[in-house]
DNA sequence: GACACGACTGTTCATTTGCCTAGTCTAGTC
DNA sequence: GACTAGACTAGGCAAATGAACAGTCGTGTC
């Protein structure tokens, strides 16, 4: 890749913090400031020329779109992602995503087998109504809403205004959802069945 | 936090993927074009209502200015580890580390709660012979070998030259390894007990 | 000296874009 | 029924913004 001069090094280091700090690029104007152009043309100067050389895309007539290409941001040993970690997840999560998520978990997307679209959260297990299926008390259970579930999956629904896990079943093309423990009832929702996500995989602290 | 509609949990997803991935945040005209929304209004309220709930971070009359809180974003890694993942430990591993661990994964030492100096390896469970403590087939079991073995531990042991997972029990002072699986014999060693690490923490992937 | 190029000033212009007003429809709640 | 809130349509305005044009200045280089 082309070399850049030192002023142009210093754009697009600003960009680059820019975008990564504040989410945001910066305009024309707002280089021109920081840089104390009095003229907006120096800025857009040196990100032509941070285009020409590759280092931005671009696209035409947008605002704030000198984004610093992806392959050149910060990059990620692996695909180390930290998803929110609810305890219980009241009613209508999926749809809410409550931030009571005061913790995360790292999830390597890779080495799980997961596509890096995949909307992950995690969920603490409580109880034990899935023991059968090795699902303990304090799991925390990852959970996938972009999975569509199927049969025999175990997944995170909507029961009582709480997040459970439970197996989907389905009888006479009817789900339902199966606890694995003869303790606990199935349930045969009277009207729509809340699914909020399928789980993919699962992580034990064993003190 | 308060909670977010199903609508705007679409919306936010939406401005945070296309945060992510192409750098740019999207124009409420693009947010009605996705969501097939004739009017921008419809975004505009959307976009309103996530500021308003505190997910969105905005300058006012700033184009592309409603980025994702920093704090929300995916954040960048704490303490990750790569640790090696083992199908069958040879005999005297500990001691060898022969790398014929093709695999590694991914883990987070901090929310697992581990110290830092840790010595770390994974060991892919093969049977069922705990599976009353609730360690399938394929698990991966996250091994610390620094830590002390304590009486009811689950610990990798070296027996008949493959490392596998038992608790640590121990009578009349003497230790010995019970399977957590009444189909198993318990083993009591004649000589003495090669404990290569606790466990400290499981990982299964769910298909 | 002629030429190229990077860095910059000053100004203008067409679009892009956020945001406002005004209103409809639906679902839920007291 | 009255009331509230969310979700949406329709149209329009003013600010924000990228980009173009026309130059200047300095530093190399052939």
């Amino acid at each position: 890749m082309e070399a850049l001069t030192s002023r142009q090094q210093q754009v697009l280091d600003y960009i680059q913090t820019s975008q990564t700090q504040h989410g945001v690029v910066p305009t024309m104007r707002e280089i021109a400031r920081q840089f104390g152009f009095r003229s907006m043309t120096a800025a857009a100067d040196h990100v032509r020329a941070l285009r020409r050389k590759g280092y931005l895309v671009h696209h035409p007539r947008a605002a704030r779109s000198h984004s610093v290409i992806p392959a050149m941001q910060t990059m990620v040993p692996r695909s180390l992602v930290n998803v929110p970690l609810y305890g219980t997840i009241p009613a209508g999560f999926a749809d809410e995503r409550t931030q009571e998520a005061e913790r995360t978990v790292a999830v390597d997307f890779e080495s799980l087998g997961l596509r890096p679209d995949s909307k992950i959260f995690a969920l603490e297990v409580r109880g034990d109504s899935m023991i059968n299926r090795h699902i303990c008390d304090g799991d925390i259970a990852i959970i996938d809403r972009s999975r569509t579930p199927k049969q025999g999956d175990v997944v995170a629904a909507l029961i009582d205004r709480e997040s459970t896990l439970k197996t989907l079943e389905f009888e006479n093309g009817r789900p339902y959802l199966r606890a694995e423990n003869p303790h606990y009832l199935n349930l045969h929702p009277s009207h729509e069945l809340l699914i909020q996500g399928v789980m993919v995989a699962l992580v034990r602290r064993h003190v």
